[in-house]
DNA sequence: ATTCTCGTTTCATAGTTATTAGGTCGTCAA
DNA sequence: TTGACGACCTAATAACTATGAAACGAGAAT
């Protein structure tokens, strides 16, 4: 390690005297020429001189102010109809009583080792780093350098970081039995955001639930596409038709889709193609977002309250310091689902 | 001002030496017990101990690393899908390149002047504070007192802080352009957020661009209500087609919505009414956010880009301080609008 | 009991920083 | 020319902090 600068250095290479030097450091202005002031600070700041007595990064459980928040890549900020903004509100209901408020750090993609130490080196340590969402090991290695508390949500990192996440076969539990009760028995997937462990978990559990009761799911009317917004539900209801052809006889009945934003493309669809829901259809989604009652009709849908998601990762950031370094115990958090009955919902036909 | 505490003064008061509080606050941990450890630290931060040999806030241009953000009453972190996330965008594009990073600080339902104080008076000094949308005055002057740099976006506070915004009468002007050069001669106006001013702005931008081109917007096809979601535009769509009435002969041909969610709403009431976009009705929104061409049709639609103002509004924030205090001058920015022309507009019928 | 080891703390002092009284050098008015 | 003044800066030194070597004390090993 480079041995630290001193101010009598910084004097030095200006030709100045050290007094001078410690007045500007510390803020004096009175008395002191613009072109000094300015010399001194710009010559200090650019050899890396920094103050002696503390070094406040070290403190132990201090609260700190903040929170991080990282997103996985693939999504920006202006894209957050989806889940992760009921999440924030869920830290911020929480965070917001203990004085600490949220900041955002960017995505995965803006983001590498280099820049988070930039963004992290000089200010006041955060009380931890919520990553929303399934991002790469590395990058989550990166983010374990910065020695703070990471917690990962909709995603876990398995040894790594704290998780809280959605209970994905509880979620597709109650919408195939809600389905199955309704006598649907042909059953299609509406899939996005295939590369995600998230879409696979989901298939994986929506094919067990069916298996258990009795029920195949056919590969033919499984559709799965790389996104998973409403342009991709809209996309995935045709390819369905498309697959479907002129034989309604073994047509599915009842659809699942990934989420709330692709079921009501795929509702789209079927208003403009004039297929009724939930008459002829019925559509279901994993989701418990806005998206769900933003319009009639309400989505019939389970899945976990995101913004309850948000509110225990939020405690478990506030917890996690008072026992903090020595017992790295990392937590997996899974929190219950719930099921809603909206509108799109309904027996078979006939 | 009272007399800076020592390390020595931090020794004796815990009767260890000043060679350990150094060590400590230095964050040395390897042979240094878990208790003086935190005792020491305990007792510095009580104290108010400050590191000796520069005090960065006193830095000339110093940027502080975070701006605040603060949203207007009646809106949550997890109902974005509008036009803000666009403009924290644009914030963060621009900011991230100084490493400043963005802060949530609340709504303004959930904050007053002491809770203000309480979150502000102990951090690192914000770089400024972004308001999103119309907050009431007092609130402004709250903020005010914390004597940080405002900028309000989507509104202005003449007087008290800088403002960037969209350029309403543009947006009406372009839209109205294109859809009388089709041949449209019959208005209606979805409006949403009618208690806000910008409903007013956008509303009268659209009565005078009609006038200037002899046409009269007949307050019959005038639709406002209270908020302006998805469900609202279906709502205002619902009760316009009730005012129209059987009367078809007189019945407008082109809707323009106050914002794409509206649209959107809309949009789905005629589908499911069986009205048909664009051959029967055009529609066209004052919005440039994603919901215009998240879903096919494309909408309409013109307004300044939101990412834009967002980032405007960065740069503002990132200047204001280089000359900053002394010249305390007010800016006012409006940004161009841009047109685009979607797929829910087309020659009038007949 | 003695010696060793290891974790923890202090001593002693070199290295840095803060602060006050005073110096230098233009400028301006008598 | 002179001296008063103000803006800017430094010398000198008091105050503070960093750090390697040494000390201390509680077990463990001999």
């Amino acid at each position: 390690m480079a041995k630290r600068i001193s101010q009598s250095q910084i004097a030095r290479e200006l030709g100045v005297s050290q007094s001078l030097v410690s007045l500007v450091l510390n803020g004096r202005r009175d008395g002191i020429s613009d072109k000094s002031y300015k010399e001194i600070w710009q010559v200090a700041v650019a050899n890396g001189y920094v103050p002696r007595g503390m070094q406040p990064i070290h403190a132990p459980g201090s609260r700190s102010n903040y929170v991080g928040i990282v997103q996985r890549g693939g999504l920006k900020i202006d894209q957050p109809s989806n889940t992760f903004s009921h999440v924030q509100q869920g830290l911020f209901k929480v965070l917001q009583q203990s004085r600490i408020s949220t900041t955002f750090l960017g995505g995965e993609r803006d983001l590498n080792e280099e820049k988070l130490f930039e963004l992290l080196g000089q200010r006041d340590p955060l009380q931890g780093i919520v990553i929303l969402g399934e991002v790469s090991e590395s990058f989550m290695r990166a983010l374990g350098e910065l020695r703070v508390t990471l917690l990962n949500v909709y995603a876990s990192a398995p040894g790594l970081c704290h998780s809280v996440g959605p209970n994905e076969k509880q979620s597709v539990d109650q919408i195939v039995d809600h389905l199955v009760e309704l006598g649907h028995e042909r059953f299609a997937w509406l899939g996005g955001n295939c590369k995600l462990g998230r879409h696979q978990m989901r298939l994986n559990a929506l094919r067990e639930c069916l298996a258990v009761r009795d029920i195949k799911l056919d590969d033919k009317f499984v559709v799965s596409v790389e996104k998973g917004d409403r342009q991709e539900g809209f996309d995935c209801a045709d390819e369905l038709m498309k697959r479907v052809g002129d034989d309604h006889s073994q047509a599915p009945t009842a659809w699942v889709s990934y989420n709330g934003l692709m079921a009501r493309g795929a509702h789209q669809f079927a208003l403009l193609r004039g297929i009724r829901i939930p008459e002829e259809i019925s559509l279901a989604a994993v989701d418990r977002t806005r998206v769900c009652t933003e319009i009639h009709p309400n989505l019939t849908s389970a899945s976990s309250n995101p913004e309850l998601v948000g509110m225990e990762a939020a405690k478990l950031l506030c917890k996690s310091d008072d026992e903090s370094d020595k017992n790295r115990i990392l937590v997996d958090l899974v929190i219950a689902s719930e099921f809603s009955e909206g509108e799109t919902s309904g027996p078979v036909a006939g």
